[in-house]
DNA sequence: AATAAATTTTAGACAAATCTAAATTTATTC
DNA sequence: GAATAAATTTAGATTTGTCTAAAATTTATT
C-alpha cells in the first residue's frame, strides 16, 4: 500500500504521540504538525477508511497493527537517511532532520534496503534512536551501552550504536569487534572515561563518547 | 525560488524538448509527461507568471534564462542521484531512473553539493549524460558513435544514444558500461556488424543498430 | 447539576493539479 | 479560398490537503 507524504506525516506523528497504547488527541497531532484541528479530523477520516487507525468521533484514536507497521517503515527510512547524511556526507547531527523529513517519503523498498546495507546495518541513528529493521523490528534498548556498566561488570560487544567511518576506523585500529569480551576495570569520574580489559588481556582507556556507542550483552 | 515537484517536472520536460532554441508545443509536453494538453496550458500560465517561460497563446513557448538555470539545477540533482544509486548503492543503471525522478525534487542545495563532493565531482552520469556543476555549467563532449569508428580504432564508451530499457538490458547483460575500453577488430560489410574487443580480452559482435547508440571518446 | 471552558467536528471555501468536453485558433487539403 | 483537420485554450468538475468560523460534544468549574 502506498501513501502520500501528507498521510505519512500524520501516521508518523500519531505513532510518536501514542507512547504506550494510549489514545491520541486531535489537538496533540495538530500542535505536532503545526496544522489545524480541523485538518487532523479530515485526515483521520481518511486514515480510518484506509484501516490504519481505530477512531471514533470525540473519543481519540490510535494506530492499529497495520498503522504501526506503516509508521515503522517511515521511521526506518527517516533514521537510515539521517545516518547517511551524518556518517557518509558528514552533515552535523543537528542539521539533518529537515532533509530526512523529505527523504523519508521516497518510495522504493529496494533503495532503503540497499542504503541499510551500504551503511552497515546500523542499529541506532546519529541521535541514538533505534532503527527498525526491514521487518519493522527495533532493537529495543534492552541492550546496555558500555557507558551504563558499573565497575567490575562484564559483557560482550553485541552492536555498534552508530557505525560511522570514524568509529569503524577507531575500532579497527584497536582491534575491537562484535563478540569481544570485556570487563570494566575502572571509571574516572572526571570525564567518565573507562579502563576496560578486553578478552582478559588488553587494557584500554575508552572515552565516554565511545562507550555510549558500544552496546553490550551483559553477563 | 522554490518550486513544486509538478512545476519542476514541466520545467525539465520543456528543457529537454527545446534542443536548440526552438519553440516547444503543448502536445509535445503533454506526451512527454503523460498528461493532457489542457493541463500543460494551465501550467504554462503559472510558469509564465513566475517568469520562467516566454509564451504567447497558440504560439508555442520556451524557457527563458531563468527557466534554463532552474532546469539545470534539477538535471544536476537527477544525474548526481543516479550516479549515487549506481556507483555507491550498486543499482543497475537500468533501474535508477524512477527513483532519481523522486530524489531530484528534494530541496537542499547543501545536500546536492555534499553528494557531489562525496561522489568525487563526476562529470557524467551512469548513462553518459553530462552533469551540470553547481553553477549550471556542463562539460559538453564531442562524441563519435561506435558506428563511425574505422577498423583498429579504439576508445572508451562515454555515452548512450538512446538509453531505452531494452538497450540498457542488453548492455547490462553483456556487462558493457560507461568507461569500458574497446577496439574495433573487424567490420563485416554485409551488415556493418562489428567485432569489438572489450577491455583487451572479451570479444563481442555488435550490430550496426547497437553501434549507432554507443558513443565513444576516441583515443 | 448547571454553566462555562475546552476540545472536536462540521460546513463551506480555497489553492494546486489534474481531467473531459466544448470552443477557439492555426494548419492542411481539396 | 472554403472546408476540414489538428492543435490549443477555455470552461467546468474533481481530488487532495488545507483553512476559518460555527456547531456539537466533552470536560471542568462553580
Amino acid at each position: 500500500m502506498l501513501f502520500t507524504a501528507a498521510e505519512e506525516n500524520y501516521i508518523k506523528s500519531i505513532f510518536h504521540l501514542q507512547e504506550d497504547g494510549s489514545l491520541v488527541s486531535t489537538n496533540a497531532v495538530a500542535a505536532n504538525l503545526h496544522t489545524s484541528a480541523a485538518s487532523v479530523t479530515d485526515m483521520l477520516k481518511k486514515l480510518k477508511s484506509k484501516k490504519l487507525v481505530s477512531y471514533e468521533k470525540y473519543k481519540g484514536f490510535k494506530l492499529n497493527t497495520e498503522g504501526k507497521k506503516t509508521a515503522l517503515i517511515i521511521i526506518r527510512k527517516h533514521r537510515l537517511w539521517e545516518s547517511f547524511l551524518v556518517n557518509t556526507l558528514q552533515f552535523g547531527w543537528d542539521e539533518v532532520h529537515e532533509i530526512a523529513d523529505q527523504l523519508e517519503h521516497i518510495q522504493s523498498k529496494k533503495l532503503v534496503d540497499k542504503l541499510d546495507e551500504f551503511l552497515g546495518y546500523p542499529k541506532f541513528d546519529p541521535h541514538g534512536d533505534p532503527i527498525p529493521d526491514s521487518n519493522g523490528k527495533m532493537h529495543e534498548q534492552i541492550q546496555t551501552s558500555l557507558a551504563e556498566l558499573a565497575i567490575h561488570e562484564s559483557g560482550e560487544i553485541s552492536a555498534l550504536g552508530n557505525p560511522s567511518s570514524a568509529l569503524l576506523e577507531l575500532l579497527q585500529h584497536k582491534q575491537i569487534q562484535i563478540g569481544t569480551n570485556l570487563i570494566v576495570e575502572k571509571i574516572f569520574s572526571f570525564d567518565q572515561s573507562m579502563e576496560i580489559k578486553m578478552n582478559n588481556e588488553l587494557l584500554f582507556t575508552i572515552s565516554h563518547e565511545l562507550a555510549k556507542n558500544l552496546f553490550i550483552k551483559k553477563r
